[in-house]
DNA sequence: GCCAACGTTGGC
DNA sequence: GCCAACGTTGGC
């Protein structure tokens, strides 16, 4: 089903807990990029692997707080790379099952673009029928990666 | 904190 | 290859 986006999409969501990292830690980098690393899902690592591309542009998703939802637009700041934080035994998400010769995990580089105006909660994205075939609203769905059509991302901006 | 809906692991 | 047990995600 993911297939159906994946390779023609040039839009994507990634969530991230705010008590974690969230739009205004981007905001407040320096560069205002940061490295999306610690993904640990292999759906998630192929797309980001072998589907994002430099300037694609992604939804920045608040995820496990109070207010659920999209709160800004980021860009893939470059090409993908092996995870550094799979081979750092201090890391949390260390995998010892991933080396530098072989590593299992990728990760890409975001931009910060812009805080939206408001957050577009999941409650309000779930009330909207045109989004009902998004795959951050389909039941069970917990991919912290995934692709938005183009037409979804356009109807999304248009709430804001 | 609860729990549904996953994905992963490992015994067989 | 099957599937039970376990771990994780993330909304509520």
């Amino acid at each position: 089903m993911l297939g159906v986006f994946v390779g023609m999409a040039n839009y994507w969501l990634m969530k991230s807990e705010p008590g974690e990292f969230s739009i205004d830690d981007l905001k407040a980098r320096p560069s205002k990029t940061e490295p999306w690393d610690g993904v640990r899902n292999y759906q998630a690592r192929n797309m980001m692997r072998d589907e994002m591309k430099p300037g694609d542009q992604v939804f920045f998703y608040h995820s496990a707080c109070e207010e659920p939802g999209i709160v800004g637009v980021m860009k893939i700041a470059g090409k993908p790379y092996p995870d550094p934080t799979a081979f750092d035994p201090e890391d949390k998400h260390f995998d010892p099952k991933s080396d530098r010769d072989n590593p299992r995990w990728f990760l890409v580089d975001v931009k910060f673009v812009r805080k939206l105006k408001r957050t577009i909660s999941l409650t309000e994205l779930k009330e909207h029928d045109a989004l009902a075939e998004m795959v951050l609203v389909r039941r069970g769905n917990r991919l912290s990666v995934m692709p938005v059509s183009e037409s979804d991302w356009k109807y999304i901006l248009a709430l804001e």
